[in-house]
DNA sequence: TGTAGACATTTGTTGGCGCAAATATCCGCA
DNA sequence: TGCGGATATTTGCGCCAACAAATGTCTACA
């Protein structure tokens, strides 16, 4: 048999080519508010973030952009005054990356239909026990190949962001 | 409750995490074969298509990749000798892109790493029914955001998804 | 047969992102 | 106090991919 048609490779196509048409899927209602999709999870990141803000580092640390890529998205953002950048009173390198109120309502004008993009694409077309165990394999599988991405946040509970199975 | 802890959120975001932890754990062996990730994508598309080759529009939309991404990306595979262009006879304005044996033994050469990689971060994680479980969830889901992406295969016509209220 | 429109591919242009270097600041330690 | 290495951010540079326009070819239809 062919080694080009192993099973793992196409659990791994599968996964991608999922990943890629959710995103494609999400795109045009991000895009018709004004966001990119990094710059709709930039938004996300610093809206649940505490006091609505990040240091860059942090920001990149979730992202998994570089830091200069988070100046730019940054740069972008301030310029459409949707994000400010704020210094940071406890050390003088570092800055913070704070969502502004038209940044923040942004965010809220987008997040119903793209709720619902997610629903219509995704977890609405699960049962809740298919729902749950398939986000409970996904957090096994994060829990290895991304040890630590939770900088900035309480850094606490093993089990990540908290999230708790289906609704 | 804050709207942007939504668990429709969350889900998206820990797919969105698994996908780019996997790809950056595949990357340094592939990067180590001198292939970039869309570089092995391609090369593995091919070798796994009919006479190891497909016509550059079917090449792109396999991928995803613009036509004109997918010229460069030929362009580059092509300048390495891992594969050639070659005339499509029944249609002058198409060629084929096909994997020379070079091609082929580079394929071959980093297949077994990156399986191991595929193994050890995502399907060695899982029980034989719990991952039959996540690929069965990973195909509804596919089938919703990708009705048709086998161009160059075998044509399979899944249930029609008319664009739902995208805005 | 001839023409209009569709289609496959390539090329020019633009924007985004990573890497490495530069700058400013912090911290530990003598 | 003063120095050296670590850290946060930004800037210079190059690569990569998408979009749009250009070119060549196919196909349907009159």
């Amino acid at each position: 048999m062919n080694p080009l048609d192993d099973p793992r490779l196409t659990a791994m196509g599968l996964l991608a080519e999922v990943h890629a048409g959710l995103i494609a899927r999400m795109q045009p209602a991000l895009s018709a508010s004004g966001l990119s999709d990094i710059d709709f999870e930039t938004v996300l990141r610093l809206g649940r973030s505490p006091c609505q803000r990040l240091r860059m580092t942090d920001l990149a640390a979730q992202t998994g952009l570089s830091t200069s890529g988070v100046t730019r998205v940054v740069d972008r953002l301030e310029r459409d005054g949707l994000v400010e950048r704020v210094a940071c009173s406890s050390d003088r390198r570092a800055s913070y990356a704070a969502l502004t109120d038209a940044g923040r309502a942004r965010l809220e004008a987008v997040l119903p239909v793209h709720l619902r993009d997610i629903e219509s694409c995704f977890t609405g077309l699960l049962s809740d026990d298919e729902l749950t165990a398939f986000l409970a394999t996904l957090r096994k599988i994060r829990d290895v190949v991304r040890p630590c991405a939770t900088a900035g946040t309480a850094m606490a509970r093993t089990t990540g962001e908290g999230s708790q199975g289906s609704q």
